[in-house]
DNA sequence: CGCCCGATGTGCT
DNA sequence: GCACATCGGGCGT
């Protein structure tokens, strides 16, 4: 099993929300192993992106997203929801790739726990959905995602064909001007394509 | 110090 | 489709 390693992430913030459409995500929770294939994220890029958290400089919320590539980002927001990023690019440079959906692949019977009275389809098709699913909080906040001991990482998947991808702009960053408002940063993966074997079916053990 | 509002999710109308 | 939950960060006073 391959993790992703730091070089993967301290390439351009929107290459890597790119290609990690199609990797998979992994959750160690005592023993057990909570996994699932990304399925949607979005780049989020430097002080002067306007819908970056890193928009009105470092603060001790952001502080990790100006640390080493590879590292968690975990933010809480609207009072109750927990979202993870991935810090992607150079030290100093602050920015970092959204994980908003994957498919559970691994795990199941643990994610029922948090999710379970939900339809499947429906437990990590958001970001506080996964994170929820995961058992992933802001104690995760600056983990590396590196680390072949950490309990949360990101192992090889294959490999996504554009045919399959799509790109728009970012969601809920109504309060951005453009051109933020409007950059092409949030890939996913087309939904007739979510259940064919491209995606799952090649990825799962 | 107080106020506004958010990289969302859920339940109700 | 829409209101609301729920709280801390960020910024203006």
């Amino acid at each position: 099993m391959t993790l992703l390693d730091r070089a993967f992430f301290e390439q351009e913030v929107a290459v890597v929300a790119r290609q990690l459409l199609g990797q998979r995500l992994v959750r160690h929770l005592a023993g057990a192993r909570l996994a699932g294939i990304i399925v949607e994220t979005e780049a989020y890029r430097g002080e002067e992106d306007l819908a970056c958290h890193a928009r009105s400089g470092q603060t001790a919320r952001n502080a990790v997203m100006y640390g080493p590539a590879g590292h968690a980002y975990v933010y809480f927001t609207y009072g109750m929801h927990w979202c993870l990023n991935a810090v992607c690019g150079a030290v100093g440079f602050p920015a970092a790739v959204l994980v908003r959906a994957i498919i559970p692949t691994e795990g199941l019977d643990e994610m029922a726990k948090r999710r379970g009275r939900f339809a499947q389809a429906q437990w990590c098709n958001g970001p506080a959905k996964l994170c929820q699913a995961l058992f992933v909080d802001g104690t995760f906040n600056g983990t590396d995602l590196a680390d072949p001991q950490g309990l949360l990482t990101i192992e090889a998947g294959k490999a996504l064909p554009e045919s399959v991808v799509q790109t728009g702009p970012r969601v809920g960053i109504g309060y951005a001007p453009e051109p933020w408002l409007s950059m092409p940063w949030r890939f996913s993966v087309a939904a007739e394509s979510l259940h064919s074997g491209i995606v799952k079916n090649e990825n799962t053990p």
